[in-house]
DNA sequence: TTTCGTGCAAATTATTTGCACTTGG
DNA sequence: CCAAGTGCAAATAATTTGCACGAAA
């Protein structure tokens, strides 16, 4: 059983890509942009700050956090944070989740699949946990074609205990 | 590959369960009155309405969908729904979905996972349909021995274009 | 110089809470 | 009677919208 496994919690994963210089984070920005402006877009301040900080982040943040990360470097407008993240849905560059908490969270997208994962919420610590596995993909993509249905996207959510959390 | 299938969109499933008289709905409603009950809680009115109505249901009703439907009946008061799916959902009588529309849904726990499903969401003509696989279920089972996780709940969501939409 | 982006504040929507009153056991 | 449930209205919290002004192409 071939399963592949890509386990980071929040904070190490930050370093981790720092670690790196964060080449795929990188490689999406430069996609994200080029997206944008040929469906016509400026390159407004906000929302150039907002596509540098999503590309820094491995995995999900509230649109509340977002802000908050954009003005620890100066003033941001709420609203151009959740206008910016319509933007980049409606163009499928971010994938918007909501794991049960009444909370939107939105990450980058990654059509390549390379970056593809879903998530492992611990009730008990809070740890956000992204995971990735083979045998999943495989079952849901054998039960699309079975039901006929054109999957665009699919978003897996496990909540319990996580390892650290007896 | 044995994959089981239950397909039913909202409003067949609403005329098969009537057919049958509900048996399942039936042995939800008479357990989570006992379970409430053993946790010493009386039987208010509206409570007790609410789960009649869910009982009924196959398939997510958000809150204020469920409130209407109560008020098709009498009136009932906004705080007794959100208190009462409260209190089923510490219970664990109800799941409480979100399904990525910013509104939580609620649904009959199914602790014997007859009834168990996932959801589907067609971005085309909005149905949401419950759909079930084996496959699936086992590649969460293995998925969460593997990352040493203990899952109480999963929830996959499936987006994109039902049989119907091209 | 026109189209798009931003900021601010006000509006919406879903959900929660405080409190006085009613009801079940 | 006493604990628990209900209704109503006001309070929160997240997200959206209208509008005037500033910036990008």
């Amino acid at each position: 059983m071939s399963t592949s496994l890509i386990l980071i919690s929040n904070r190490e994963a930050g370093s981790m890509l720092d670690a790196m210089s964060d080449p795929a984070g990188q490689a999406w920005a430069v996609n994200a942009r080029e997206v944008l402006q040929r469906a016509g877009h400026h390159r407004g301040a906000a929302r150039e700050r907002l596509i540098d900080l999503l590309s820094d982040q491995d995995c999900a943040l509230s649109a509340l956090e977002i802000e908050d990360g954009l003005r620890r470097d100066g003033p941001v407008a709420r609203a151009s944070v959740y206008r910016t993240l319509e933007l980049l849905h409606d163009h499928e560059l971010v994938t918007r989740l909501e794991l049960g908490d009444g909370v939107a969270r939105y990450e980058p997208a990654d059509p390549s699949g390379h970056h593809h994962h879903h998530h492992l919420l611990c009730e008990r610590c809070g740890q956000l946990v992204p995971f990735d596995d083979a045998g999943l993909e495989r079952s849901i993509r054998q039960l699309s074609r079975r039901l006929g249905f054109t999957t665009k996207e699919h978003e897996v959510t496990l909540r319990g205990r996580c390892p650290d959390c007896p």
